[in-house]
DNA sequence: GGCCGCCGATATGTATACAATGAATATGCA
DNA sequence: TGCATATTCATTGTATACATATCGGCGGCC
């Protein structure tokens, strides 16, 4: 039923087969998936079954494969040979590299980003905010973390380095896994009003405040995590038990 | 033809359906490309033609394509829809963002690693600038730029954070690539004794001239090559003509 | 009674077949 | 002779079919 809603709809727009080049369609729903994870409406350890995939969004499991491949790439999902997919579970230690590369590179690109931020930008990064702020005050957690992700992302990027932009974005996707795993409800991770402050460190065009300032706000990011290793895989019976 | 070829061959080595893990094979036909494009022996923009490739390494275009996709996602090859997978030819701006976050990322690296490194640490990469001299010295250009790089991402390695190596991997393949297009033949990347010299200041424990150094090894490096944008797509030929 | 091993179902890994597209070439007309 | 057009060819994109490994339950054996 699915797939042929999918394919009338196609039909509908272009030709059957020409379709407008159909690696669109593929980013579309690398897109979905990923925003997916990211809001946590796929929390870490979901299956992700190439079959159910395929279904869902109309296209073969070749596709899918490839867009799960892509994910596995770029870690949020994991990828069990002859086991298949699941949204990644980040381990105590991969949280703290993920946090410890932030605080590098995100807290670098300060100085160069209060130097090259345009009004255009603070309007954007402001809009973003408040939509965040907003997101928070009436209860849509999916669409806060993401916003939250997007802000880090777009500073990022204002930086002109799109390598370091890229980066930054792929940490923020995972930090949001952490956040999944990691976080306590109720507090999330970005205070309501940091992001804000930081907008003001840079319209004053003051490099070194806002970087000192972000890396404190990702210090409390990470502070409020509570980051207790499960023994997922080969739990210590002896000691468990040993009372 | 060619499938029979293989299916014999691996039929010697291992029983033919049954082989230890398929994804093995992948990985090592991941590294021969990656190493061939790294060590210059594929120049930037040379074609890889799927049936080519799959012919070569005796498996079908599935796999290739799977193993192109992660190179493009590593961006060593560009996937140009329709018309398939090229070795990439990195843009200037592209270079100048590369070692810019080398720069960053390398150099902020080096404290931690100072701090943590170990006599087979040492050991080790004492021998990786060895035998790169030695490659460099009889002329053998591919080794030389290979050991290089390696060396670069095992030195991030000690830093303990594998999402910062892993980005350092990453970024020292792509120098990898515009050497290729920018360096000068004859001046090639790491000068003789930088490498030693560096390891030098880690054995004695001083991350901050460790640090400074490989700032300056760095800019060294970015400083030898020659990058003129090429005007590949639209040469002006008003002004070439215009005498 | 509990553990080990077997067997069916399910899902993934791989190859192949077919369709569609873009490039190169040949051809006809002005 | 030069340019526009039609055609063919080479190559990639997608779907499907088949082979294979893993997980669950069940029965036999110790």
């Amino acid at each position: 039923m699915n797939q042929r809603q999918t394919v009338a709809e196609r039909g509908g727009t272009s030709r059957p087969g020409k379709n407008g080049d159909g690696a669109e369609r593929h980013d579309e729903i690398h897109r979905s998936i990923s925003d997916a994870i990211i809001e946590h409406r796929l929390r870490p350890g979901a299956r992700l079954r190439e079959d159910a995939l395929a279904e869902v969004f109309g296209i073969s499991r070749t596709g899918i494969r490839k867009i799960l491949q892509r994910l596995a790439l770029e870690q949020l999902v994991t990828l069990t040979p002859r086991r298949g997919a699941s949204v990644t579970r980040p381990t105590a230690d991969e949280a703290k590299d993920v946090f410890d590369a932030r605080q590098m590179v995100e807290c670098g690109l300060m100085p160069e980003v209060a130097r090259r931020i345009t009004e255009e930008d603070l309007r954007e990064l402001r809009d973003m905010a408040r939509r965040e702020r907003q997101a928070l005050k009436s209860g849509e957690q999916s669409t806060a973390i993401r916003l939250s992700a997007d802000f880090h992302a777009r500073l990022a990027r204002i930086s002109g380095n799109a390598t370091l932009a890229d980066f930054v974005e792929r940490l923020c996707s995972r930090s949001s896994l952490i956040l999944a795993v990691y976080g306590n409800p109720g507090h999330l991770g970005c205070e309501s009003h940091d992001h804000d402050d930081l907008i003001g460190h840079l319209e004053a065009g003051n490099g070194e405040r806002a970087q000192a300032f972000m890396g404190r706000h990702l210090k409390a990011i990470e502070a409020s995590l509570s980051i207790v290793e499960e023994e997922a895989e080969a739990p210590d019976l002896h000691r468990i038990f040993s009372g």
